[in-house]
This record gives structure tokens, sequence and C-alpha cells, in this order.
RNA sequence: UCCUCAGUAGCUCAACGGCAGAGCAUCCGGCUGUUAACCGGAGGGUUGUAGGUUCGAAUCCUACCUGAGGAGCCA
């Protein structure tokens, strides 16, 4: 008996083969019965001819019900008829074992509410379309962490548990750690520069965790981020490092998934081209075109949704007007000061606007990265502590890291779940991550 | 938190002031090439909850609950 994945199953063609999955679906045609056999690795069809089987192999096999787990030996054929993943090849039943006959199945191969796919979430990942874009997800977290080892980057892992060390507390997860007050955490990057000066270049690459009560497409309570912090690496250092980065991740999705993407119906072609240069446009820029682009809309309502004073932060659809005036992502940097976060550097000779860069990912996706070059001067550090009136008892740690050999350093954050919903085109977020953490949901 | 929309069979929906309906799923029967098969039959309902208007409410009104889309906030 030979054990074989289906994804394997052209190099079996002639042989007589077993299968062990669950059976997505069955086509009853009276004495002729096609089954959907999944592995995990595959989808492909197995046909039960009445007269070459068994009355009591017949039987069993039209008994199945959907998402039963079996194990089905046959002789494998080419056949072009053959549905399936990789599809044009079946398997002629010969015998079958039955593991477990399924209860009726919630998840019927048809359209259902996103309420009950999400109830049903355990069950829903088992789904063809689910199955692609996990496995598109698996590729970009290995792409992830296989370019940034192989470009000399440490992997070191920051705390999820962490003190108070939050900008704002609200937008955090707060747990009672043995009776003191401690939160999840947000982002690992302080943690990020004290290991930077050991390392030279680092990353860390965990779940974060925001309690903002965003109900969006583009939003999660718990989500995958990863964060490089380079030492002596500028903003222009940091871009041209960001679009090799993201290309390769987009490149490897193209190479390696073009069965999951064709299931999922991206349009691959909006894919092909990301690869650097980057284009770079101002925060100032931005807001010109913005502006511009809102005095040739004749819609009120959309002239004042794209409408900008210089100062305010980025809305998505000022975002999303961005991203669609180019066709690969686009780096916007120099945000304003105001708009940012405390320990961003702020340009020479205009502290207005600091050395940030947000990634904007094309089609509507949004912001995938963020990041900048951070303040390595301890003083200036410690009055931008002082101005935004957070505890500096709190910062004393990361204020020593500008007392001993500080250095001029750059990072940002890569959103896993949007990166994904980008690559696989998905209209929401809660389809990237195997089990969304949402405003309402915790289930399951 | 705000705005908009929705909640009817296990699922997806129809009925929009006058007998609660269809497709899929389930069960029974038929069919040797189906691709969410098809054909025939059967069972399946406290119309989200509470109140109100009306001779009569799934339908109109009020409140609440749940969900979706959008905004803000962000990756």
């Amino acid at each position: 008996m030979t054990i074989i994945q289906i994804n394997d199953i052209a190099n079996h063609v002639g042989q007589e083969v077993t299968l062990r999955g669950w059976l997505y679906n069955r086509t009853d045609k009276g004495k002729l019965q096609f089954l959907l056999v999944r592995d995990g690795t595959g989808i492909v069809q197995c046909v039960a001819f009445q007269k070459e089987l068994d009355a009591e192999t017949f039987a069993l096999v039209t008994s199945l019900t959907q998402e039963s787990s079996l194990e089905v030996t046959g002789t494998v054929r080419a056949d072009d008829r053959a549905p399936g993943y990789p599809g044009k090849f079946e398997l002629s039943i010969k015998s079958l074992k039955l593991y477990q006959l399924a209860d009726e199945y919630p998840i019927q191969p048809k359209e259902h509410g996103v309420e009950f796919l999400m109830d049903h979430r355990h069950l829903w990942v088992r789904s063809l379309r689910q199955w692609a874009i996990l496995r598109v997800r698996a590729t970009i977290i290995r792409t992830i962490r296989n370019w940034l080892d192989e470009h000399g980057y440490l992997l070191v892992d920051t705390p999820i548990l962490t003190p108070a060390a939050g900008e704002n507390t609200t937008t955090l997860f707060a747990i009672d750690y043995f009776g003191v007050p401690a939160y999840l955490a947000q982002t690992g990057q302080l943690y990020n520069e004290a290991n930077m000066a050991s390392f030279g270049k680092v990353y860390c690459f965990g779940p974060t965790f925001r309690a903002e009560k965003s109900k969006t497409r583009r939003h999660l309570m718990e989500f995958w981020m990863v964060e490089p912090e380079m030492a002596f690496f500028s903003l222009e250092d940091l871009m041209a490092m960001e679009e090799e980065f993201v290309s390769t991740i987009v490149q490897t999705v193209l190479a390696q998934h073009r069965m999951e993407l064709e299931i999922l119906e991206r349009d691959v072609s909006r894919l092909e081209n990301v690869r650097p240069p980057f284009p770079r446009i101002s925060y100032d820029e931005a807001v010109e075109r913005l502006n511009a682009l809102a005095d040739t809309v004749d819609d009120p309502e959309r002239q004042a949704e794209l409408r900008i004073t210089w100062g305010d932060d980025f809305g998505s659809p000022h975002e999303t007007a961005i991203a669609e005036m180019f066709d690969k992502p686009v780096f916007v940097y120099h945000y304003p000061t105001a708009a940012k976060a405390f320990y961003m550097q702020p340009v020479e000779g205009r502290p207005e606007v600091c050395r940030s860069v947000d990634l904007l990912a094309p089609e509507g996706y949004g912001e995938i990265t963020g990041g900048s070059e951070r303040i390595y001067d301890a003083d200036l550090l410690k009055q931008r502590i002082d101005e935004i009136g957070i505890s500096p008892e709190n910062y004393a740690w990361y204020l020593d890291l500008r007392r001993y050999g500080s250095v001029p350093h750059a990072g940002f954050g890569l959103g896993v779940e949007r990166t994904v919903a980008w690559i696989c085109g998905l209209p929401h977020i809660r389809e990237t991550i195997p089990y969304a953490r949402m405003l309402n949901r915790l289930y399951p």
C-alpha cells in the first residue's frame, strides 16, 4: 500500500495508491459516484463504478457524507475531465475505509453569510478559498523570515507582556500581572532599539494587540507584525530595504502560488510589476496632489473626502486616492511630527515634519508598513517625552539607550494580514488569519 | 463612538398590511462522466427580543439585541 499526497499524484499515474483525507463533495449519478477527496495538499476526484466494486463497498461509497474522513485505494489515471487541485488526474476506487461518517456538515459548497462563516471558522478553514489564503499566508511569513535571515538580520524576540509603556493606554489590552497592571504588547519596537545596539540589524516577529475600537475591513485586535530595526540606517536606507523586502515577498508568492491565486481569482498582473524602485512622494506633495485631485471632482461629498489641510493625518479615502495614483506600492515620507509617534527624528531645519515613511499598497489596501528614523539624541528624546506628557520613569531604560553609544537608526513594522489581504486580493482582513480577533468576535 | 442597511426553515433568500414560500442541505426514489450535477417526492417555521398601532402585522411605529458596510483610530 503506497500512501501518497494529492499534490504528488502526477507522479503515480497507472499505479495503485492510497489517499487519506476528507470528502469535500460527492456527486451521485446512481451507478456512478464521483468523490472529491481533499488531503490538505490538494483535491482529487475519485470515481466509483458499481459494477467494479462489491456491493458492500459501493453501498459505503453512496452513504458517504460531506467531510467524512476516509482512506481510499485505487488506480491513478490522467483524465482532462477530472476536477480538483492540481486536477486532470483521478483515482478509480478499488477499496475504501471509513474513519468517521460525518454528521450533516453545516458549510455547503455555496454562498454563506459572513456571520455564519465566522461562527464556523473552525470548519471554514477547510474550504477551498480559505485553504488557498492560509497557504499563501504561510509562504508570506516564511519569505519574511528567510529574507531577513539571509540579509544579516537577527531574530530577537520581544516581550508580549509589557509594563505601562505605551503612549496611549486606551488602545492597549490591560491585564492583571500579579496585582500589577500590565499590557499586551502593541509593538516590539522599543525593545528592538535596545537589541539593535547589540546585534546591528534585528527583527521581531509575533502577534501584537491593539484595543482600538476599529470596525473596518483593515483592522484586527490581534495581528502579526514583523518589525526590523537597523543601526546606522537613514530614511533612504530604510526605503531601499523595504522595497527589496516587499518585492521579494510578492514575487515569491507569485512564483510559488499560481494555483492558489487562481482559486482566489486574483488579477496577478497587478502584482507582477511590484519590483523596485517604488515611487516616493513627500507628505507635502501628497497633500498637494490630494487637493489638486479634489479640485477636479464634481461630487461635493467626494470632494470633501479628498480635501485635506496640511498637518492632518491621512484618512482611508486619502490613502486610497494616493495609492491609486500609482501602479506600485508608494512611499509617503516626512509626515507632520505632530501626527506621528514621539520617537521619530525631526527633519533638520524643519522640525514640524519628521523622518517617517509609510508604504501604501495599491488597490485600496492601505498602509502596509510604517517606519522612521528614531531620535538618537538623549536631550531631544527627553524633550519629546516631556512635550507629549507621558511619564518619563516608564521610559528610563529607553532613554538609557541614548546614553551608551547612541547611533542613528531606523526601523519599520509590516502588518502581515494587510499584506496577505493585498497579495490575495481579499475584500476583508478577517480571512487572512486563521482565527480573527475582532471588535465583536472572540469565538471560535 | 457616529452614520447607513439588515435580521423570515440548518443555509441563501422571497413575500412589504390580508392563507409563511423557493432553491440548496436532510430523508426516499431515478440516472455510467458529474464539475455547487440533474429529475421526481417528503419532512422542516414562536418571521431577532419586548412593547405599540390595526378588524388583521414578517410587513407600520418605538426601544433594545445581533450582524454587515462606511467614518474615526491604526498596521
